[in-house]
DNA sequence: CGCAATCTTGAATCATTTCAACATAAGTGG
DNA sequence: CCACTTATGTTGAAATGATTCAAGATTGCG
């Protein structure tokens, strides 16, 4: 059931058996999702963190009047809400964008596993710090990228993210957003980004078509984004 | 030596006198910096963090070519690189602005404080996540927000921030940036700064002058910039 | 005092937004 | 399975906020 959140911690350090015991046993109960719900809102105390399984997920903030800015997506294996165990409440709502299936991690447990296991509470902290680091690349690109880099990045980084779960087919995978939501992510207009589509798919870039992204081109969208998958820690680095 | 921390940590939750000293114990030397100086660059194995103790700094990346964006500023209290303890190397720089005296912590005591203080780990876990708090906020800033509200929300911010951990002067406090690095943190350029701190000025919210920022009405400052300081989790919670 | 950094302002340009219309795709109920 | 309705995508033209370029003013430092 935790296999992709495995797939990705492993891919950074080792788990042995006990320890992976202790990570399938944090998971108290499976809830379902139906899609584009607002799941956890802002100042909502909470006593669980959700384990994405299935479906596509994402944190946003709002401002009055309109905008929406959406802080990060989440794909199978991530935790949209490990972060809530530190915090006790978030700062920001966490909505489903497709129907999602969720592992419940009631936070006395995520407890417990700070108080009798050291490595893992390292591991889980982590986890949290990949998030940032997300964040980080995010401001980037909201702060300096233009709009043609900032549709490039995403799909870079979905990309990436997609393949260490064994999310990606071929050189295509699935991305259930309209384009009101991708730019919702850029902090751009959705006109804007129908026309920056336009112009990716010109140049044999990408395509998004269908709620599916093809990577025709991927070096040269690399490229075009200045993408550097560093930020996204993938190296093995053990203990 | 690092009561700004402990300002900052208890405003948040207690600490009794046993994790103080502990607290007080991680710190192995302190070291100083000079102004405008890169003293941890993206990709260097670490083996310790650093604590600022006083002065400022800053998180930053660049982009081929030109553009820069700092992610976050950092203030007397708060910690630069917490983060590196479990990411081991950074995907960013991190620089002076002014002289900075910090303090060391060697990882390898912060990972004694892992096996050794559940409480204390979930302390330095949550101030860790306070620091991707204030990412998303400035994702929301650099995506959503125009020119103005992005200047006197960064004011907002900071005149909080600084409040914490007693660096408030009044109504005034100060800040050591020019205002091409300000622009660096607002994903703006320069002139378009100074274009929009005459506006407020004209507009009787704030100045920036001589390195030194006054909220002349805050309130109305908080407006403009829509700041609601929920996202500094400034709120006790113990436990 | 003089040099270098920083700030300030204007004018032209540009990327993105806004507004608005129409096209296409995707449900839904009869 | 079609007709209808709503959501989503596409495009053009005008407006706008921010950038660029460039020059001059001010400040701070050695």
């Amino acid at each position: 059931m935790i296999e992709k959140l495995l797939m990705k911690l492993r891919r950074r350090d080792d788990i042995d058996a006990q320890e992976e015991k202790v990570l399938r046993d944090m998971v108290s109960e499976v809830r379902d999702f139906p899609g584009k719900t607002t799941i956890i809102r802002e100042g909502e105390p909470l006593k669980h963190s959700t384990l994405l399984l299935d479906g596509l997920m994402g944190r946003y903030k709002d401002l009055r009047g309109a905008g929406r800015q959406i802080t990060e997506l989440h794909i199978p294996g991530d935790f949209a809400d490990l972060h809530s165990f530190t915090l006790k409440h978030l700062d920001h709502d966490i909505m489903t964008y497709t129907p999602c299936r969720v592992a419940i991690v009631p936070h006395d447990r995520l407890k417990r596993i700070t108080e009798e296991q050291p490595h893992l509470t390292r591991l889980l902290w982590f986890s949290t710090m990949m998030d940032a680091a997300l964040h980080r690349e995010w401001e980037l690109t909201l702060g300096r990228r233009d709009g043609l880099a900032r549709v490039a990045h995403i799909f870079c980084e979905l990309d990436a993210r997609l393949d260490i779960v064994g999310l990606m087919s071929g050189d295509s995978f699935a991305l259930p957003l309209n384009q009101t939501e991708l730019a919702e992510c850029l902090g751009l207009t959705s006109v804007h980004v129908n026309r920056v589509l336009r112009e990716l798919r010109a140049r044999g870039l990408v395509e998004f078509r269908g709620k599916r992204v093809t990577m025709s081109d991927r070096a040269g969208l690399r490229e075009v984004a200045e993408f550097d998958p560093a930020y996204l820690y993938m190296q093995n680095c053990p203990r």
